[in-house]
DNA sequence: GCAAAAGTGTTTCAATTACACCCATGT
DNA sequence: ACATGGGTGTAATTGAAACACTTTTGC
């Protein structure tokens, strides 16, 4: 008799919050607590198995949305992965990341068995999902350098500190100001928007939206 | 009752042989003609179910290797297809993309139902697989840019000339030679062999081998 | 006025490009 | 000798980085 092939998706989501110690802003991620064998108890990826009639992103957004109450801007597809040693029985996993923006996240619930992480500091997870968190954030960091995703970290508009706020946070460097407005403004479908962020105790900044393409 | 999920394993393998026309050398790929419905006669990606005791790379090298008779040097994963109405029956796709040396392709076998074709222009295929191809072709020209894997196309010895053949042969344009070399070059894993390629009607060329990371 | 971040200008340095020119081999 | 691609030299251009300096707000 042969053994049945599970498929899973599940999605690696990612927000930018103050880290605790250091009060700079570093990436999160929520974890959901297993309430069943295997790894009973242990924190793993939310997800859940695939629906006969939805679409993969379609799963990764319906689990995503019951068990964090999330519905992030960017969804991406990650990796697949299938080894038949990643668990007792044998499921094949299609992981999914996301990037969620700051009011998105403010909608975020922290249920009975859904707890947010630091995504550099995560315990030791179920399955391979340490991998898998480990290669999302290897991809995130290395995507957000020659794409336009850091733009799925704000708001529709955006001073260009804050655009510059979020990739110090993510690629964890700090970046010359005066170079990183210049090297963005340099892409055409940067627009400034004629009005300023005010409240500051400082030179109010001007604000700039992104033009679709 | 519950609809049944398949699961399968595909490879878009690539090799470079002379185009038919021009002569100049561009990518090749096999494709295998369906014996069965659904798209009964229509070319396709080879590949099949996954087998429960099989990880997902071994599955495409093990029906890569049935129906073409192919061991690349160089595969890895490129995307999971998983769309609801991809296929009259709910069929979810990893898809696998393969680089094939000339050696290796030299054993490639055109069997009954299977032919090769070249890669800018494939028939109409089964399934999205004209996506997939699209999809596997966009990803190696965007990543032989940035990455090794131009290597995978050549033997374990090199001269610059012959890297830049891959190079202008994947990506479709003229390279400067003084500056492709120098470019090469300045990669401190290439190293000179001290043997030079004969048999040349001009100054015979030095080799070069890729020291292993 | 002072602090603090926004925003501009300028100099330096490294990498890419274009292209002239010499080298070593087969015919 | 000469054709052919291998290989070297070099000037021009572009872009990244470093950093001094000016501007505009809140307090």
């Amino acid at each position: 008799m042969q053994q049945r092939i599970e498929l899973a998706v599940s999605t690696v989501s990612f927000a930018l919050r103050p880290h605790p110690e250091t009060g700079r802003k570093t990436l999160w991620l929520p974890l959901v607590k297993r309430i069943r064998e295997p790894f009973l108890g242990r924190w793993a990826l939310p997800g859940g198995p695939l629906q006969p009639d939805e679409d993969l992103d379609t799963s990764a957004r319906r689990t995503l949305l019951r068990t964090t109450g999330l519905e992030p801007a960017h969804l991406e597809q990650l990796y697949s992965f299938g080894g038949v040693d990643r668990s007792p029985d044998r499921v094949v996993s299609i992981v999914y990341w996301a990037l969620v923006r700051p009011d998105e996240d403010a909608r975020a619930i922290d249920g009975e068995n859904v707890e947010w992480f630091v995504a550099d500091e995560v315990p030791e997870l179920a399955f391979d999902h340490n991998t898998i968190v480990r290669y999302a954030l290897d991809r995130l960091r290395a995507k957000i350098t020659y794409s336009d995703i850091a733009h799925a970290f704000t708001g529709e508009e955006f001073t260009i500190a804050q655009l510059r706020e979020v990739h110090e946070a993510v690629r964890q460097v700090r970046l010359d100001p005066a170079n990183f407005r210049r090297q963005t403004l340099a892409h055409p479908r940067i627009v400034a928007t004629g009005r300023h962020l005010t409240g500051t105790s400082h030179r109010p900044p001007e604000l700039y939206r992104l033009e679709r393409a």
